[in-house]
DNA sequence: ACACTTTGTTCGGCGACCGAACAAAGTCTG
DNA sequence: CAGACTTTGTTCGGTCGCCGAACAAAGTGT
């Protein structure tokens, strides 16, 4: 092995510990955070005393006393800056503003056929960006950072990099390193699922869980697979691509070349396509003589009528055979369904768990939970702008004004 | 949260950091070491110092001149201490001793039936570590500790502790007390299959890969994911237990009380049985009246026997299937199939190779590379030696007269 | 009112690490 | 072959992060 250089130093360790311990926390005393950390008072006053004057802490008041002097409260400044996250769909992109406690500040959402139009998309997403930041109406100076979430695998090595082989048609159209320039902040890329993942780890389901699997379920299917608190994204950056799992060896013909694969039977175009095949053996159905869309196959449903009963249910059993599997081989503590699917509850998770209840030994894989995301359509979108706070928390040096932390 | 207690300190990280390095490179001045840490020569040579006293490492020559003065190197010793493996299958135990860098020193097998005999069992295994230190000849002072493999999970909380909840029929007996009372050393336990992966990791197919799954195919089924270098086992223990993956909704019934699992597919027992009901379709066949064992239907198979060549494709197939999941879903770098079974090399990876193939992505997953281990039946015990050695390394407190690094 | 706690700060000191300087032992060039 | 230059390993102040003791301030209990 060639002598690597110098490591690229984190900075100061302990004020990054600090900082993070105060977010986690809210508002805590400089003792506590000794305690919590196992350094010495002295040395918590003195970097506390450092991170004050970069404003992203600040005293905020006296604590409970625990039978001696009150203490003084830090808390986590979540107003000291803002954050960009967009959701770039298939078929729709949205922007969201959030602040560093995941509030949501504005929400911009826009129908858009990407991948015919990469260069309309483009401006589409600078446009609702500005959007998001003039409804907030604070100073731009205060953003932070842009999350940007792409429905494709990214690059492993660096996830975290402007990098342009995501969609094969923003090849050359330098999309990521345009946002870069015009909102002159750094700009960070993930696979959806990846970052519908990273939501729920943060604000949803899964808080507090280190080791589970978020499945998406929209236009198409995708698994963000978090090991250990962190995105796991493979040896070349498609793990969580389940599409194309073969649970029929009997089932369809898929575009990839196989048969049976879950893509041919879950998704938002084969769930419309099943529905409209089924519809002459349910006359009654409310969606008889409608314009039939996966929305409207999801409200239906929720209104237990029994056509969309039934779509919903054959999705369940064929996403069950899948999840089973990923519970034999990964074990992870939690499993939660987010995309759009997912707004059904329990009349997709109900004949799901069933499934897998049939296929995973009882005593032990079996027993992880199955849930739905309460996020809704936002998830993506706020899971991009967590990925960048996220990067900030670990790195401080990408708070604005924030030189040496 | 509870403020948690000052971490256990990792008890001078830079001397750990060294005493790796060193290993690595077998043998590397300190001017080299400092360029590879980042320290200063000064600082590296102060804490080669302290390592020196230990044994652990020591001044082995001159190297090369790079312009000036010819650098001492300093090597590793490899035979500074020695580790016993033992590994626990279901129908045999075998225990190795190894030195420092992974070499046997002695190797001792024998059949028994553990889950009937927990008791003789656990009288075995030391008396066969006991042979191995007595063929070895050296100081039993010179022993670290011993490394265990069970066929089934452990608790992902406390992996490296003597632990009682692995084999239902040992729970209460002591059975790994009784090893660290025998030999005095400290005693880690893991599962068969993770083992194996570490084996493939250090010694085997795997060197350098941080991401790969490790297939063990032997009395039955399970697999060792290594991600980022470090064994995954889940939420609760039983990530790789893969052998009640459903593959077939129409199979014949498993013992777990689904249908079609892997299990009832793949296995010595299985593949024995299949052999047996072919048999009058293949009457010149070389196993027509034998006594059928897994292991004449290997040496069969390695002969191109029609018979035996069917039932390892057949097995091929299957576990292809399960792979294919595998790779869709974690993207590992690499599959490296182990256990009895990999024998047979490439009459069981080609077809393997098929069955996966119209199973993945071509581009994505499909591409990394799946091998047979060419470690043999020592696999699983020298995986549990090289585990406490990797236990060692991270924490040299381990070694025989190091107390404070 | 008194003894006792807890908090946050100050200050001297320890230990890890660095950089400069140096002697020893090489290589390369004229 | 001599002199200039490199590289190695050591020595020796000096810096910096962190600690512990001591202390004043501000609480709590009896």
């Amino acid at each position: 092995m060639i002598p690597r250089e110098a490591v690229a130093v984190p900075e100061d360790d302990l004020a990054r510990t600090v900082l993070n311990l105060v977010w986690e926390r809210r508002a805590v005393s400089r003792a506590e955070i000794a305690r919590g950390t196992g350094r010495s008072r002295s040395t918590i006053s003195e970097v506390v005393g450092r991170l004050l004057v970069t404003g992203l802490v600040a005293e905020v008041g006296a604590g409970e006393s625990r039978g001696g002097r009150r203490p003084i409260l830090v808390g986590f400044q979540d107003d000291a800056g803002v954050i960009l996250g967009v959701d770039v769909g298939a078929t729709h992109i949205s922007a969201i503003l959030t602040d560093l406690r995941g509030r949501v500040l504005a929400w911009r959402e826009r129908a858009h056929p990407v991948r015919t139009d990469p260069k309309g998309a483009a401006a589409l997403i600078t446009g609702l960006g500005e959007a998001c930041l003039a409804e907030w109406n604070g100073e731009q100076s205060r953003l932070m950072g842009i999350g940007v979430a792409v429905p494709s695998p990214v690059d492993p090595g660096s996830p975290d990099r402007v990098l342009e082989r995501v969609l094969p048609a923003w090849r050359g159209h330098g999309v990521l390193d345009r946002l870069n320039r015009v909102f002159g902040v750094p700009v960070f890329v993930d696979n959806d699922a990846n970052l519908g993942a990273v939501a729920e780890r943060w604000w949803g389901e899964a808080v507090g869980i280190d080791d589970f699997v978020y499945l998406k379920v929209a236009t198409g299917v995708g698994a963000g697979i978090m090991i250990g608190g962190e995105i796991y994204r493979g040896s070349t950056g498609v793990a969580g691509e389940i599409g194309h799992v073969a649970i029929d060896p009997g089932g369809p013909e898929c575009v990839c070349g196989n048969r049976g694969c879950l893509a041919t039977f879950v998704g938002t175009r084969q769930l419309v396509d099943r529905a409209r095949s089924l519809l002459d053996g349910y006359p009654d159905s409310a969606l008889a003589g409608t314009e039939l869309g996966i929305r409207a196959i999801e409200d239906a449903a929720l209104a237990d009528d029994p056509l969309a009963l039934q779509v919903v249910n054959e999705a369940a059993v064929r996403l069950g055979i899948v999840v089973a599997g990923v519970l034999n081989l990964l074990n992870p503590g939690s499993v939660i369904l987010g995309g759009s699917l997912a707004r059904v509850g329990d009349r997709l998770v109900k004949p799901l768990r069933e499934a897998v209840a049939t296929r995973t030994l009882v005593a032990s894989a079996g027993a992880s939970d199955i849930r739905t995301s309460d996020l809704g359509e936002r998830a993506v979108a706020l899971g991009a702008a967590t990925h960048v706070l996220v990067a900030a928390l670990a790195n401080p040096q990408l708070f604005p004004g924030v030189k040496s932390a």
